[in-house]
RNA sequence: UCCGCGGUAGCUCAACUGGCAGAGCGGCUGGCUGUUAACCAGUAGGUUGGGGGUUCAAGUCCCUCCCGCGGAGCCA
C-alpha cells in the first residue's frame, strides 16, 4: 500500500510510489501507451500507462475511460521533461470508481449558452478553477487587510424593511405577511455598528432587481462595505487606494499560476500604482465633451455617467481613477455636501482601467441631523422608517466615511475576464437561475 | 422595457440571388511506443427553436410566439 497524496504536492514525492484520487481530465492514447491527465482539485498530473508494466485488463480499461471518469491511480512519480509540469506518474495500478463515456464538455470550443447550462460541470475546467482560486485569494486578502487595520467584521441583515436608494431596484419577499426586501446595501447598518466599534465592515451577498443585462451586472453579487469614524473624504480615498494596491499585491504574489492560465497581462495590474488620479466630476464632464470619440450630443452637466462614459474615463489612465464631487441630486441622500462646493457631494467612484467600470463607490456621510432630514424629504423617502438612523445623528454624531467594493467587478478586472458571470460559481442573472 | 444579432447533428459552425442539409470536434470501430486541445482511416448521428403563411419547391422569404447573446437605462 502506498501513500495517498494530492497532486499539488507531487514534486515532493519524486521517486516514491504514491496514490492519486481524482478525475480523468484528458487522455492521449497509443496502442501500447496511454497518457492519462488526472486532476484531483489541487492540480493535474500526467500519468503514463504502458503495456509492458500493466495487465491487459488495465490497458483495456484505459481504452474505455472517457473524460471525467473518477479513479484512483497508483504508481511511481518521476521527473521527466516530456511531461507537462516536469513530473509524471508511471502507472502500476488503476482502481475505477466510475466509468464515464459521454461527458458533455469537450476539448473544443463551446458557446456561452451551452456552458452556462452546464455551469456545474464547466466549473471543472482550468480557467474556471483559476478564477475561483483568485476569488478565494481576494476574499482572504480583504479579510486580512481589514483585520490588520483594526476593523471588525459585523455582518448586516439581508432582509430589510426599507429601501435606501429607491424601491424599484429591490427584490421583495413576503416576510410573514409583511413586505420585506432583499438587501441592496448594508451601509446604514454599518454606520450604526461603526458608532459602536469605530471601524467596521460587512461582506455578503447583495441583491439588485434591475433589469440589467450586461457583462458588468449580476442580480446577486458580493459586496464588501466598510465604515470608519473620523475618516474624511480624503482618508476614505487613500484607504481605498491602499486596499486596491494590497489586493493586487496579494493576487500577483499568490496567484501567479492562475493568472497565467487566464492569460492575464500582469503588467496591466502592476501599472496600478499610488496615487490614483482624482478627477472632479466637472472636469470629467469637460474631458468627455472635449475628447470622447464618436460623441454627437453634448454630455450634460448633472447627468450620471453611463457605461460608455465610465469606460472612456477609465481608459484615460493606466491606473484606477477617482471621480469626485458628483452633483448632489445624482447621489444618495446620506452623502455629505462639499462645504467648498455645496452643489456637489464628498463622494467618489473608483473606475477601473481597461474599461472595467466602477469598482468602488464611497463617500463621507452627512453627520448633521437637520441636513439629513432635509435630504430625506428632498428624496421623498419614508421618514418613519429612518428614525433609528437619525438617532445616529442625535446621539454623538461624528464625521465618518465609508465605501462599498464589488467583489465580482474587482475579479473581472484582476482576472481580465470578459464577463462578470465567470467570477462567481453560480451567477444569478436576468432570466437565468439554472443551475 | 427598448435597440441590435442569433437559434441547423451531442458540441462549434457552413449551406451564393429559394433548388439533393455539410464539415470539424465528440461518440463508436480499427491503426500507431512519448503524446502535449496527440495524430491517421472508417462509421453512426437531423421534425433546420414552436406555430402559421407565400411558392412547383423554404434552413433560406413573410407573420407570430419562445429561447439565447450583445448593448442601453440603472448600478457595484
Amino acid at each position: 500500500m502506498c501513500e495517498t497524496i494530492r497532486i499539488r504536492d507531487a514534486k515532493e514525492h519524486i521517486g516514491q510510489k504514491v496514490r492519486l484520487r481524482g478525475w480523468l481530465r484528458n487522455k492521449r492514447s497509443g496502442k501500447n501507451l496511454h497518457f492519462l491527465i488526472v486532476r484531483d482539485g489541487s492540480g493535474e498530473l500526467q500519468c503514463v500507462a504502458a503495456e509492458d508494466s500493466l495487465p491487459v485488463e488495465t490497458m483495456e480499461l484505459c481504452d474505455r475511460m472517457g473524460i471525467e471518469t473518477s479513479l484512483e491511480v497508483c504508481g511511481e512519480l518521476n521527473a521527466d521533461d516530456r511531461a507537462p509540469g516536469g513530473v509524471e506518474l508511471q502507472v502500476t495500478q488503476i482502481d475505477l470508481l466510475q466509468l464515464v463515456a459521454d461527458y458533455p464538455i469537450t476539448k473544443k470550443e463551446h458557446g456561452t449558452e451551452f456552458l452556462m447550462e452546464n455551469r456545474h460541470l464547466w466549473l471543472r475546467s482550468s480557467k474556471q478553477i483559476a478564477i475561483m482560486r483568485v476569488r478565494d485569494m481576494v476574499e482572504k486578502a480583504w479579510a486580512d487587510f481589514f483585520y490588520d487595520r483594526g476593523f471588525v467584521r459585523v455582518d448586516t441583515p439581508i432582509f430589510t424593511p426599507n429601501a435606501v436608494e429607491g424601491t424599484t431596484t429591490l427584490f421583495d419577499v413576503d416576510y410573514h405577511g409583511e413586505k420585506a426586501f432583499l438587501s441592496q446595501t448594508g451601509q446604514l447598518y454599518n454606520e450604526a455598528t461603526a458608532a459602536a466599534l469605530g471601524r467596521v465592515y460587512c461582506f455578503g451577498p447583495t441583491f439588485r432587481a434591475e433589469k440589467s443585462k450586461t457583462r458588468r451586472h449580476l442580480l446577486e453579487f458580493w459586496m464588501l462595505e466598510m465604515e470608519a469614524v473620523f475618516f474624511d473624504h480624503e482618508d476614505n480615498m487613500r484607504f481605498q487606494e491602499e486596499l486596491i494596491l494590497d489586493t493586487i499585491r496579494a493576487v500577483l504574489k499568490n496567484c501567479t499560476a492562475e493568472l497565467e492560465i487566464l492569460g492575464r497581462d500582469t503588467a496591466k495590474l502592476e501599472a496600478a500604482k499610488a496615487p490614483f488620479p482624482r478627477m472632479h466630476y466637472r472636469d470629467a464632464v469637460k474631458l468627455i465633451n472635449d475628447k470622447m470619440p464618436g460623441r454627437e450630443e453634448e454630455f450634460e452637466y448633472g447627468s450620471d455617467f453611463g457605461a460608455p462614459e465610465e469606460t472612456f474615463l477609465g481608459e484615460q489612465f493606466e491606473r484606477p481613477v477617482f471621480i469626485t464631487n458628483f452633483p448632489a441630486h445624482t447621489k444618495a441622500f446620506y452623502m455629505k455636501r462639499d462645504p467648498d462646493d455645496p452643489e456637489t457631494v464628498l463622494a467618489s467612484d473608483l473606475l477601473g482601467p481597461e474599461g472595467y467600470g466602477e469598482l468602488i463607490g464611497g463617500s463621507q456621510r452627512e453627520d448633521d441631523l437637520e441636513v439629513i432630514l432635509e435630504r430625506v424629504r428632498e428624496f421623498k423617502l419614508p421618514e418613519e422608517a429612518f428614525q433609528w438612523y437619525f438617532d445616529l445623528r442625535r446621539f454623538g454624531s461624528v464625521p465618518h466615511s465609508g465605501f462599498g467594493i464589488g467583489l465580482e467587478r474587482t475579479l473581472t478586472w484582476l482576472c481580465g475576464v470578459p464577463h462578470i458571470r465567470e467570477t462567481i460559481a453560480f451567477p444569478r442573472m436576468l432570466h437565468h437561475m439554472y443551475p
